[in-house]
RNA sequence: GUGGGCGUAGCUCAGUUGGUAGAGCCCCGGAUUGUGAUUCCGGUUGUCGUGGGUUCAAACCCCAUCGUCCACCCCA
């Protein structure tokens, strides 16, 4: 196999096998969006690349050495997305949706970031999302994370995910935890490894989630987020917790849970798995009330989550969960001969006439009986039509049962339908 | 960006202390010239990732490089 044409590293192919796993979980994702009145908005995969510094915040990992940026052919500098959540803010603002209105949107589509690539991470990925707009209290933030929980339960895998919710509150609480926590940090200097003492300038918040034992360990004297929200985010907080309780959803605390983006406040809230190896979160968001705004539009409250759809997967394939592919084809029509390919298309498009929702597969490129079954057989066909000159000047076809023990039938084209019928 | 594992047929993988490149699946042909799945017989798989080096001799040892997987990091 020649090595210099291959897909690029970190973006993948999805075969035949593969695929049907994959419309099975979109169309899942569509019909609960639908469910809850969610519209769908599709979003350019390029934008410039100043939208994603301006929303992403300019000192992030994905924007300082994760985004696909390049010049085009007029040197304007444009970036393949590295998240669906600006793009959606910025169609909002360009198009007037988010003016004095609400909205409930999902998209669904790819997404880049020259990460090295591993289990459940690769450079193109796919993220199904939610955003709304609009909205101001926790109502809103209950309702989407109820509608994760409705998926969960239709793919089957509520019992493999667990919710982990925080607040980061408003922009002065998180400014003035983050003093605390660096002060608190740079008094215990020596028992920070290398990431966690780099993070120390960078962003003192990520040290939160840090997986090193010793760290951890650490901050369970650290200051603590919650102590530091005003009252109004409390407020907020403590309605989410309140609604999720009614509406009996689980949830556990957890104070350390921070976003790697920037634009999140109050609520975060990550749906965590321990089934797929390093990259456990299957679903994250959170409210963004300031994004908006930030772009360049009026004030207007915002909160969502992203999917990585490749975990998703994963974690069905970990469970098990997919049924097995339907197969290629209903009934696999075989002629024998030249002179009788006409008649076999004949009688091909009128199965596809009548029975418009199962796959009519028709033998091409020729070869005797044996291989065309054998293909038949392959395909997965619960019947063969068999025909050949015999059949063409009768006006009649074989119909041959390829799963059960009846035995092959020879009848006019006419009765093949109900003929048909009588196996179902 | 950092670390570790792995690269042999289309696929899954054997390959002993360095001594002619192997199996199963798949595919093709036949037993059965108009009948699959089962059975039997026969057949094709190849830059051993790539480039160097050591050696009489390298899939095997050494170096480099590329690819891939996993982990760190990052994040969905």
């Amino acid at each position: 196999m020649s090595k210099s044409l291959q897909a690029i590293r970190g973006m993948n192919d999805c075969l035949p096998e593969q695929t049907y796993r994959w419309q099975y979980v979109e169309s899942v994702l569509r019909e609960v969006v639908g469910q809850y009145g969610y519209q769908e908005i599709r979003t350019p995969i390029v934008e410039s690349t100043e939208l994603f510094k301006r929303s992403i915040g300019e000192v992030t990992d994905i924007v300082e050495k994760e985004m696909y940026t390049f010049a085009d052919r007029n040197s304007d500098s444009l970036t393949l997305r590295p998240e669906g959540t600006a793009s959606c803010v910025r169609a909002g603002i360009q198009h007037g949706l988010l003016y004095n209105q609400q909205q409930r949107l999902w998209y669904m589509g790819p997404m880049f970031r020259h990460e090295r690539p591993q289990k459940g991470r690769y450079r193109q990925f796919h993220q199904f999302g939610v955003e709304t707009f609009g909205i101001d209290g926790p109502d809103i933030d209950a309702e989407i994370i109820i509608m994760t929980a409705r998926l969960w339960k239709k793919f089957g895998i509520a019992d493999q995910v667990k919710l982990q919710l925080n607040s980061l509150g408003e922009t002065q609480a998180r400014e003035d935890f983050k003093q605390a926590l660096v002060v608190y940090l740079t008094q215990h200097k020596d028992k920070l490894d290398e990431d966690s003492t780099r993070r120390l300038s960078s962003n003192p918040l990520r040290i939160l989630d840090s997986k090193n034992a010793d760290v951890q360990a650490l901050l369970n004297d650290a200051p603590v987020l919650s102590d530091y929200l005003d009252e109004e985010a409390t407020k907020h907080f403590n309605g989410l917790c309140e609604r999720l309780s009614a509406a009996g959803i689980e949830y556990e605390l957890n104070p350390r849970l921070v976003r790697g983006l920037d634009y999140y406040n109050k609520t975060v809230f990550e749906w965590v798995t321990d089934s797929l190896g390093a990259q456990g979160t299957v679903c994250a968001g959170g409210r963004y009330d300031g994004l908006v705004a930030q772009l360049g539009a009026k004030p207007t409250p915002a909160v969502g989550f992203a999917m990585g759809i490749e975990r998703l997967v994963l974690l069905l394939e970990v469970l098990e969960s997919f049924e097995k592919s339907a197969s290629q084809a209903y009934v696999y029509v075989s002629a024998l001969g030249d002179d009788c390919i006409d008649y076999a298309i004949e009688v091909a498009e009128y199965l596809r006439d009548k029975l418009k929702d199962k796959p009519i597969l028709m033998h091409c490129g020729g070869g005797n009986f044996k291989k065309q079954l054998k293909r038949a057989d392959k395909a997965g066909a619960d019947f063969a039509v068999i025909l050949g000159e015999t059949e063409k000047d009768k006006g009649s076809v074989v119909l041959k049962p390829l799963r059960g023990q009846a035995d092959q039938v020879e009848i006019q084209l006419g009765e093949l339908i109900n003929e048909l019928e009588k196996f179902s």
